[in-house]
RNA sequence: GCGCCGGUAGCUCAGCAGGCCAGAGCGACCGCCUCUUAAGCGGUAGGUCGUGGGUUCGAGCCCCACCCGGCGCACCA
């Protein structure tokens, strides 16, 4: 490190004085001659004799700069074009300049090293494509890999548009527990904790559903919460155990309305975020403009397995009417599981285009209303894409007596062998019996809204850091854990 | 959980008929070059070939176990 042409570090430099996420949009713009002040980081270094050329790159872009011996004081020039290297952060003050080859350049005036490098970037072509180490070293994913850069860019402005939209339509923003007495509001397994100082076990969000509602119920009239859930399940391409889920309530809304306003909010998101509403992704195109099929959920199983679950309406028959089926080896453990069993087999793998499937029968969700029309089916619908479950939403069951009776049905279920039933909330059924006004409620997986969205074909290239297994001697788990809760980490907030 | 594929230098990869097989490109380091766009040229360093056993005169290569990952299946949004 005493090679004298190694510029000084600077840690004390200041930081203000430099533009930043300005790079490529405002410097590329201004005229030749200007003086620009800019910082970021050296992607790119290429030295001759009397000039050197890099890449400076910020959060929006890159920008060429490039250092001429006729430019900068002569005692500077081998400094600052030997002491560089890629991966060095440095700031720069020079004037526009454009190159024989006709390159928005900033031609270097002064530099300052800000911070150094001290480990060697991926490779400058070929970039960083291990899956693995992309998500391990997800940092160096971002500074070399422009679509993954570009999806968590688009990911952002996602969500801030889903904020935009919602808070326009009268919409409050809330939080409700991730660390729940009861894992209720969908079917999944859930992660198990134990909270130490009231020595109770508890479990990991698998939905803020009942919350929600009762906040509606407490005259809130249209929530929402972006939030992460946790299912503790298997792992693939549209799967994650920890997720993030847009969840919203609106009193005196039915599912209808809700199926208006999530088809309002995916074309906002489309025309402002991405700039098309048909989009590629992978071999196919998606066509998100205009209104949406409608497909009935009992005629779409009908047609796939000749089963008819108007007439079919308990375990035993469906297994009877399957039985020397195309589909008799299909089974579960409840009526339920069985029918959704059904039409993830046969039914979702062919919904690629973005549809709508409503009229799902009444067993299927102990938390949705039944229709008017017909008590047999629910006011409900899902939103199918690429085949990946989008959106469920669904008139709420806002009756107590009706809700206890399918909740007591579900922990039935539970204890004839079905261990993705939902949980039984004596708090929520009180809610409930105090009263609750009409509503519908959305859920909507961000996810793999992105994922579709950006042509990511894994979730786990549209969260930053996805949960891998631990490598040995990494970040080992903290012993003592009743140490820790004792003292005074517990900030006082 | 099961099946298939993979793990070799910081990154991307080659080497697999077991014996000149420890290799290339990029990056890093040293030198030359005033318009590069994967710049060019010359030189240097860098790897217990995922880990541990086994077979063999000899193992990156064959066998076994394990670890980590990818894909598919199963389960779930």
């Amino acid at each position: 490190m005493s090679d004298s042409t190694v510029p000084e570090q600077q840690p004390h430099a200041p930081a203000s004085g430099y533009q930043v996420d300005t790079l490529s949009d405002q410097a590329k713009a201004k005229p030749d001659g200007e003086r620009v002040q800019l910082a970021g980081r050296l992607m790119l270094w290429r030295r001759f004799g009397g000039v050197a050329f890099g890449h400076l790159q910020d959060q929006s872009g890159r920008i060429q700069i490039a250092v001429q011996r006729a430019n900068v004081p002569p005692e500077r020039f081998k400094e600052w074009t030997k002491g560089l290297r890629v991966g060095d952060f440095v700031g720069v003050t020079g004037e526009m300049w454009t190159t024989d080859k006709g390159e928005k350049t900033v031609s270097v005036r002064d530099l300052t090293l800000l911070n150094r490098s001290m480990a060697s970037m991926p490779d400058k072509w070929k970039g960083m494509s291990n899956p693995e180490a992309r998500a391990r070293k997800r940092y160096l994913d971002l500074l070399v890999n422009e679509a993954s850069r570009q999806r968590f860019l688009t990911r952002s402005a996602l969500i801030t548009r889903v904020r935009a939209f919602l808070d326009g339509q009268g919409f409050l923003e809330v939080e409700t527990p991730i660390l729940q007495a009861a894992a209720s509001g969908a079917a999944a397994r859930p992660f198990i904790t134990h909270h130490n100082a009231l020595d109770e076990d508890l479990y990991l969000r698998i939905s803020p559903e009942t919350y929600l509602k009762r906040l509606v119920a407490g005259g809130l009239d249209r929530v929402y919460e972006i939030g992460r859930n946790f299912r503790n399940e298997g792992i693939d391409t549209s799967h994650l155990q920890e997720f993030t889920m847009l969840e919203w309530y609106a009193a005196y809304w039915d599912y209808r309305d809700n199926m208006r306003t999530i088809r309002e909010l995916f074309q906002a998101i489309l025309d402002d975020v991405i700039g098309t509403r048909v989009i590629r992704y992978g071999e196919v195109e998606l066509n998100f403009d205009g209104e949406w099929p409608e497909l009935d959920y009992r005629d779409e199983v009908q047609k796939s397995t000749g089963v008819d679950l108007r007439e079919v309406r308990d375990l035993e028959s469906l297994r009877a009417a399957l039985k020397g089926g195309p589909h008799a080896e299909l089974d579960a453990p409840s009526y339920a599981a069985l029918v959704d069993m059904l039409y993830k087999k046969t039914v979702r793998p062919n919904l690629i285009q973005p549809c709508f499937l409503v009229g799902h029968p009444v067993e299927l969700v102990p938390l949705a209303r039944r229709s008017d029309a017909d008590p047999s089916r629910l006011d409900m619908f899902q939103v199918v894409a690429n085949s990946w479950e989008l959106v469920k939403a669904y008139s709420e069951l806002v009756d107590p007596v009706d809700q206890r009776e399918r909740l007591e049905e579900q922990a039935r279920m539970r204890s004839e062998g079905d261990d993705e039933t939902m949980m039984l909330e004596e708090d929520f059924l009180e809610a409930m019996e105090h009263g609750m006004p009409p509503m519908s409620g959305l859920g909507l997986g961000i996810d793999r809204f992105t994922a579709l969205l950006t042509d990511a074909h894994t979730l786990r290239d549209v969260v930053l850091f996805p949960q891998l297994r631990r490598h040995e001697g990494q970040d080992e788990g903290q012993d003592e854990p009743e140490t820790e809760a004792a003292d005074g980490e517990s900030a006082e907030q």
